[in-house]
DNA sequence: GATGAATGAGCATTCATTCAT
DNA sequence: AATGAATGAATGCTCATTCAT
């Protein structure tokens, strides 16, 4: 609390952020804001004129903060299964904590996908960002999988394409289930991104 | 049961369910239930003492119905890529129609992953009825493989029981995806669990 | 508050329509009806589904019960100006007694002419039925004028039908200036009513 | 007076007049006067402490604009009752042209009745100055009516104060009502004053 | 079994106003 | 003179729940 206002709007736009993270959009109340930003009510409408435009805002946000840590070229990265895995690994812990930096706080849940579900509920253009970020995340291992097959790691007659995408849906499907029956969060997330990497590479 | 409304509870647990896949149980509010169902507020009390009970409900019986098409033994009938890719098919489309038959009405959208994420945020018990669901949809799966292995149709050394849980994650990820970016739904599906199949053959 | 609440849904009208009359429409909160009536908003909301709902059955109820003080004969009634002009104050004062008790409270302002402008703001379908019951008294007057025609009491040449609207204006225009200039209600209406008519006497 | 943007008070002022006739007092916002005029919040409040204080000064910037055109002497120019009512078209065709030359906007609508009413509830002390406005109205019409009786245009027996009173009456009940059925503006109004004059005419 | 009247906490949003700069 | 950040009370409305009948 003693700390700096610094910036009023991106102080709200984080607190939205950790809230909506935590409990879905909907779930999340002017009174909530109010009490974990210590600003008012008034002055969170002074930035932004509703609560969609405030989803809007932090998923633009959200979207932006993605997009450098994928920036790095894997192609030249990745030599075999173990570097590739390590490399995911690195990436995604490397996300995390620059997440939690950002944010400054201690992230209690990270329910993405109820976030998302309500989101484009709320407003469908935000299938657009959402799409954005799947296609960031499939062509980044996709170039993976190229670096494999251009150090000779692929079996033969594997596509790289249709390797990234399925792997993409394996991630996602082990995330949502993970959350469905365990609600683990963070440090988690990350082992059981680095397990599903590990099992894909015995079953292909 | 030859009664007309026939039975009272069941009408309320089928109104109740197609709702909440529709729109979330969230959004579902008692006129809405009231409005469908033709019955008054009091009288869905009457059967379920809170909107959290009859949640349970609905998901037990959603549970309960979902058993049943799952209970052939598929390791005979599945002798290699193509007869799997057909079973598999055929058993969603089957598990489809008769969800429609019983209901009696048209779904209009299947939002089950909003409606199971805000289940187990009103009812954490929950967890372990989507756990078992899930349990069950793997060991349907690993019957699958365990017939391709009998049949000769596996390559060497690739674990059934890992081959079942990554096409699992696999179809709910994409299952997950598709919904987020497309709204799309029922045959949909079906479309896309048998394209992810014939994926995932390809890469193992 | 010993009082039966007798029908609730009346309850909240006349509630409704004294406010109105007192404060105009938008300044009447649903805290001031929750506090007057005696009943808590979701009672109010389970009666009328918005504040517009209300307020156009408040209008409903209040044109009703103006049409049947009106329904009288008044052509053979009226002889010469003194026989109208006291027709005219006991209708108006008929009037004025009947909807005290009916309302069952005194009357704390009559801001008819506040109430309509902001009604027809909020529902611009309540302009026919101002319209109707504008229609209405002009028709009375006319029925007036015809009394006087038939009896010789009015000089050659004059068109009924003109006089009553234009001593309609007359009376509409004299009880706004009236209401701007005094803020004066109930009795004093009836008395302005009755000089009104009698300057009309002597300019015509 | 020659500064672009001419006077900021005077601008905040019009603004205000403006907004004020066309939705009312209550309706207009600051963020609205903000909007129209340009300027900020704390700029509108430098000038006028309180929303009340901006009210109470249009009101008189009002007030003193409608003084002037009726200034002229009117007991030599009207003759007959076509003069009288040639006269008096052509000065209320020059106010409007000069209100709107002096806002230098079109009017959106003129709601007068509903802006005065709101006007003395804010602050009674406004009944006084809108009672002014009345009083001049009428004093300028006795003066039409005392023209016409010098020149032997008026029956005898009639009191110029008490024609010119009830003719006021008239108008403003005939304003008010189209006002409310037909939500006629400006040159509508113009109309309408001169069908009255006529018809007012034609009774006496 | 079933109705629907009634409750009151909670929601997103608007508004006039204050004040440091 | 002028800005716009910040406040907090108030508004119309929704909702799950209770209960007398």
């Amino acid at each position: 609390m003693t700390k700096m206002p610094l910036d009023t709007r991106t102080n709200i736009l984080k607190v939205a952020l950790l809230l909506f993270l935590e409990k879905g959009y909907k779930n999340v109340s002017y009174q909530d804001l109010v009490k974990k930003s210590g600003l008012s009510k008034g002055a969170i409408y002074h930035y932004f004129a509703s609560k969609e435009e405030l989803l809007v805002a932090v998923f633009d946000m959200f979207s932006e903060s993605s997009k450098q840590p994928l920036a790095i070229d894997p192609e030249n990265l990745v030599k075999d299964y173990e570097s590739f895995r390590k490399l995911y690994f690195d990436i995604k812990i490397g996300q995390l904590n620059e997440f939690k930096t950002f944010l400054g706080a201690e992230i209690v849940a990270f329910n993405w996908v109820l976030f998302c579900l309500e989101a484009i509920e709320a407003n469908a253009q935000l299938r657009i960002t959402i799409g954005e970020l799947s296609k960031q995340e499939i062509k980044f291992l996709e170039k993976c999988f190229l670096g494999l097959e251009k150090h000779g790691s692929l079996p033969k007659g594997k596509d790289p394409a249709l390797l990234a995408e399925c792997l993409y849906y394996m991630l996602e499907g082990a995330g949502l289930v993970m959350f469905l029956l365990e609600n683990k969060m963070d440090e988690d997330f990350i082992k059981m991104y680095d397990k599903t990497l590990t099992d894909f590479f015995k079953i292909i």
